[in-house]
DNA sequence: CATGAATGAGATTTCATTCAT
DNA sequence: GATGAATGAAATCTCATTCAT
């Protein structure tokens, strides 16, 4: 079964530096070190494949966010625990970041598709988490009087703009992790 | 030369949503009414067509971020005009501002193609821009002490992340507008 | 009418060169420097551009070969002649010179199509010149008595060897000539 | 496996029958009975078609050159040997001798692409061979004081005007095979 | 005469996928 | 599980030719 991961992780990579449009089976295979036919032994094709990484992706990113604590003794710590997450990820698992942040291949975007859903969900959870943390934070007078929607798009956008910035990886990211930290509470705290 | 500027639109909008490797010069010349050849008689191909639209698409942008003022009242103020110039290109021209925030299709990454070229150069004139501002800034007093590379690169996430939020066009694009220059003001000036 | 003439003689010289399919009708506007309609104002088509070149290369060829006197001294001046006639022609025009000798392009070769059938009266007409002249040489007894159809085919072969050595034009044709000739009286004149 | 053998059988015909510009690898899947990505999964295109084929025809008349006995009892036996030679590849496999004898297409003349520098090295090895053999020829008194290289570009222009003369499949081959030994010999033993 | 623009037909090549073993 | 060989469908691109002016 480890042939099996060569090609999950090959895929990865490749689907994440080139797109899934731009990534060839036979790259795949060659990068994976087996032949074209075992991916589809073990998928039905290249979008199975693509849609099965996107939805470990998703459920591991999911888990992360779901597991974050909501009874944080302030509202802040709850957007800095937010921003660590995805440092987090960005560091352990660029690849996988990446790609649950692209958008979704135009040919897979039958309505309710893994990927579109997924995209779907992933900014409706996090619109969730910032709303009810920043209405909370502001309801609590800890926040600012910011508009609560607006303010969270900003934030997502923010995160989104992080992951997809790939040098991140050779830059100071420990530095950079902090200055958004601070960046976000002399924005948020008052 | 209309049917030349229609093959230009459509390829535009293509590349915009399906990008380069899922969008195909058939697709290219149904939208844009024509055959398929006219596009290899107005260009050398696909890879051509596809470089001459973002370098022209680069040019205006540079041009724009060229013509901000550079001796403002105060320092907050060259970056509200930053910010604004973004939104006012979404707005505007959506799918070409789309374009010059993505990566480089992997064929064309040839170290120095216009394409790469282009992402690294609106990199840095962004990058300059910005640490200039805020360490005059800081150097006035007017900003707080931010770590300034760090304080950069979040500002150009936030503004990448923007820019390829396509459902900002249906967003109440104004409102989110101002409080992202609220949102950086509180968190700059002091 | 100059452009006419530029035409033919870029025609010429990228037939020559490269082959009837190997060459493009644009490459011969560039070399002719007009515009490829201009070729087809002047002839109906690639094609019949590639047969006006021939059937005019073919006529001059002929009535060079018909001039040749038949009534010398000896038999092998008529021999003599003959190939002096030939080493002139690669001389002056090697390119008509190369497309006569080559083999007729497959999508011409209609049974009757003017390529087909000159190439057929060329060899007819050098055939029954040396079989004539060979049967008078041996009959008179100025020449060993050689097979007649087999030696008119050597020297036939050796003339269209020599037409088609492109190097010809750079090394010293005229010892080439005069070896040629000797060679061949060593052969034939006893 | 005997698909790939097919399909290099078809192109050695179709080549040397409608050149390499002139035939179409639809042609060769055709002939050849397979389907055309067959083509392109034993060979990275025409071109590398191609070559492999004169590749491997430049290789099998290299080795016969080379296997020329070079201590014959007469230095005439040596271009007897040669003659024969011709005959014989001519008579067994005509359309690679066709081929090695064409000139390369003037895509390919890249200065050092095989076919251009094999169509060199065996101009360069008849060359030798014929040079060698003459020089010792006139040097023991065998032949006539002739001219060295010029008369081994004579002697080369036969060969390959025989060579390219397709019909000689269906003349008296042998006659004329006598004939040409008896016609160099006439003219070089003295 | 001359040309810029345009096109139908077709050539080369790629690629996801399958088959036979 | 695994593979070498094979293919249908389609993508990119070329080219002789024509049209409108």
């Amino acid at each position: 079964m480890r042939k099996k991961q060569n090609i999950i992780r090959a895929a990865i990579h490749l689907f994440a530096s080139q797109g899934f449009d731009g990534t060839t089976t036979l790259q795949i295979s060659h990068e994976a070190q087996v032949t074209e036919p075992l991916i589809y032994y073990h998928f039905k094709g290249k979008e199975d494949l693509f849609t099965c990484i996107l939805e470990k992706a998703f459920v591991d990113y999911f888990s992360l966010v779901d597991g974050l604590p909501s009874d944080t003794a302030t509202q802040f710590e709850r957007i800095e625990n937010l921003i660590n997450l995805h440092f987090d990820v960005i560091a352990e698992r660029p690849d996988e970041t990446f790609l649950i942040t692209s958008t979704c291949p135009a040919k897979l975007n039958d309505l309710d598709h893994i990927c579109a859903n997924n995209i779907e969900r992933q900014r409706n959870v996090l619109n969730g988490y910032l709303c009810d943390n920043l209405t909370a934070g502001i309801g609590s007078g800890e926040f600012a009087p910011v508009p609560v929607p607006e303010t969270a798009v900003l934030i997502m956008a923010m995160i989104s703009g992080l992951v997809r910035r790939r040098s991140l990886k050779y830059e100071d990211i420990d530095s950079v992790r902090r200055a958004a930290i601070d960046f976000l509470r002399r924005s948020l705290v008052q």
